[in-house]
RNA sequence: UGGGUUAUGGUGUAAAGGUAGCACAACAGAUUUUGAUUCUGUUUGUCUAGGUUCGAAUCCUAGUAACCCAACCA
């Protein structure tokens, strides 16, 4: 009994053009301009895309829309398809809207043939002003009356190399008056003496984007280009193109795009991020690329179960960063392998064990029995997590405190007998007796503690340096607040740990694998990472029930019971005023 | 002063005139050799005002709000 999951608006167009046989398959496309790299924003078309093509029995084309050669690089190109693969999607094809560029051409002179297109003189400027405003109409000008001869004349000219950049356009002969904007006599073909990533030098005039975008669909007879919402206007100029051109129809369908909470999703504010140093380059684990998810160490099936979740609609939507986590932690719990790691270590003295004595300890590699079971050496001198321990334990305090009891994990349950400070009031070192009959898996004592913690032998332990990655803003919408958003860039997005200690089982850490520092998050091995020297990602945190409910919590209770007591005391007063 | 698009808990997303559901978040409890996981429960919603109807998130009318459109970018 399969509960069906509901169609998104999409997916019942499609059903209903397969259902009434106006297509027998499906064909979608991603197009990105190979100027950037991908974010968790184009996850959601990737995913979108390829998984109309999955679902239905159709393909999904892979198409760079290389249109505009001063942006655009192969480097773009490779980091782009690297993501595509690793989210886990295959495309049918490779392809270019460069390899249409003679295709392009020639629908630009059937248009001019047609009656239906003009080389405008105008500069930049005069354009602007005669296009008029979203509230005013535009007018015609001069050159919008010049004849078809002519206009195949000044086209082809162009076309060699005749003019300078900027200097004529070609533009679709339309109508100024349009409410669309778009539809006031859109540039079609601009003039570019520049270096193409794979023309070359070929061309010096070019397409934009809507004397492209279309054409490249029919081309390819895709049946549903799948944009996102700010592409709306253009949709009446993809279709009037298609119908003077007289050429396969696709259709143009729009989304909204993904935002989400704490960080920025244009490639644009991205760029700057890079530029000005405030992360250390596209895959700097705290931007929203998806080669930095990567190398944080979020797998595709996450993402893509993310991309599920959050549904595809027409309204603009924010997402909960939680949301992304939530699926990140679904996916890694099962598999992530547990290990011990203790990331600001205090040292932790077992008075009553014997002074060079070590013993394997036994403990699960993870929840599933199938990862088995590793040993880990325990001697007198351990290395604990400084703040496992508290001088002034807090209420339901569960971890070591003076006189209390814990169960060290996989080991024995320790009972603190004294602590040693420095002079700066720092503690040093904890002592403890620990209780024989306790060990692991064959525990006799009868005792039972509320707290585990984890620990590396201090003999044994291996160093690391972590680093520990927070969300790169301080706001959940950094575009929303005043100024410039970089302002609200969260200075502590990133903490290096260089004084880390592992269990000597991470010595043969690989870069595949997900671990579980137990208590503390997920990481995995960075791209840094020697022989010499591990460097370890915390991919995410550990839900932690505690340190909310210290914090946070704490502080929203004061604040309520503070604001009760005020207005119950301002209440008092009025009443006493009153009587008085 | 134009045109377009969208309005359902805190955040997303369903319900195609007939029980407002699901997920995340939040909160409470149970279990736990990870204060994790798991399990159970709770809180919170149809933009507004009218109308049609036995019955409206859904249909009608009038408003309101948000977003997009004035690059030789895509």
């Amino acid at each position: 009994m399969s509960e069906e999951k509901s169609l998104n608006f999409i997916e019942e167009i499609i059903e209903e053009d397969l259902k009434n046989g106006k297509y027998k398959s499906i064909l979608t496309r991603f197009p990105p301009e190979p100027n950037g790299y991908l974010h968790i924003g184009h996850a959601k078309s990737i995913c979108l895309n390829f998984g109309l093509g999955l679902k239905y029995g159709g393909k999904t084309n892979l198409r760079f829309d290389d249109t505009n050669p001063v942006t655009e690089e192969t480097e773009y190109v490779d980091s782009i398809k690297e993501d595509i693969k690793w989210l886990g999607f295959n495309w049918a094809e490779e392809l270019y809207t460069s390899d249409y560029f003679d295709k392009l051409y020639n629908y630009a002179v059937d248009l001019i043939n047609k009656g239906l297109a003009y080389v405008d003189d105008s500069t930049a400027e005069e354009i602007a002003a005669m296009k008029g405003t979203p509230t005013e109409p535009g007018k015609d000008n001069q050159y919008r009356s010049r004849t078809i001869e002519e206009n195949l004349t000044l086209f082809t000219d162009m076309k060699a190399g005749k003019y300078k950049d900027g200097e004529k356009v070609l533009r679709a002969k339309i109508d100024m008056q349009h409410t669309n904007m778009l539809m006031r006599d859109p540039i079609i073909y601009r003039i570019k003496h520049a270096h193409h990533h794979r023309s070359g030098s070929t061309w010096c005039i070019y397409p934009m984007y809507d004397f492209a975008h279309g054409q490249s669909d029919s081309i390819e007879n895709i049946t549903h280009s799948i944009c996102t919402l700010e592409f709306i206007p253009h949709r009446e100029l993809y279709d009037w193109l298609i119908e003077k051109l007289e050429i396969f129809p696709s259709h143009q369908y729009e989304f909204a795009r993904l935002s989400m909470t704490y960080t920025v999703m244009s490639k644009r504010k991205l760029l700057q991020l890079v530029n000005d140093n405030h992360v250390t380059g596209w895959d700097d684990p705290r931007m929203p690329t998806l080669s930095a998810f990567r190398r944080k160490g979020y797998t595709p099936e996450s993402i893509r179960t993310f991309c599920d979740k959050i549904g595809v609609a027409k309204r603009e939507n924010f997402i909960d960063l939680s949301l992304l986590e939530f699926c990140l932690r679904e996916d890694l719990n099962p598999k992530a392998l547990r290990v011990m790691a203790v990331l600001d270590p205090v040292k932790l003295i077992i008075d009553n064990y014997e002074e060079d004595k070590v013993e394997e300890m036994e403990s699960e590699n993870g929840p599933d029995e199938a990862l088995g079971k590793r040993s880990l050496p325990f001697s007198k001198e351990l290395w604990i997590e400084r703040e496992d321990f508290m001088e002034e334990p807090a209420k339901k305090w569960f971890r070591l405190a003076p006189g209390s009891m814990v169960r060290l994990k996989s080991a024995y349950i320790v009972k603190c007998e004294s602590f040693i400070k420095d002079a700066e009031g720092n503690v040093t070192e904890i002592h403890c007796n620990y209780i024989p009959e306790s060990r692991s898996n064959n525990d006799t004592s009868g005792i039972s503690v509320k707290g585990t913690i984890h620990w590396v032998s201090a003999a044994h332990a291996v160093n690391a340096e972590v680093r520990l990655y927070d969300r790169l803003f301080t706001v959940e919408n950094p575009l929303g607040e005043e100024g410039d958003f970089k302002d609200t860039i969260n200075p502590n997005s990133l903490q290096i740990i260089t004084n880390a200690v592992v269990e000597p089982s991470l010595k043969q850490a690989t870069a595949a694998s997900r671990y579980q520092f137990i208590r503390k998050g997920y990481f995995c091995l960075d791209k840094d990472s020697t022989a010499e020297k591990l460097v370890f990602n915390r991919t995410v945190t550990l839900k932690d029930a505690w340190a909310k409910g210290s914090e946070e919590k704490l502080k929203d209770k004061f604040m309520m019971l503070s604001a009760l007591a005020d207005s119950f005391f301002i209440r008092q007063f009025y009443v006493w005023k009153d009587r008085s």
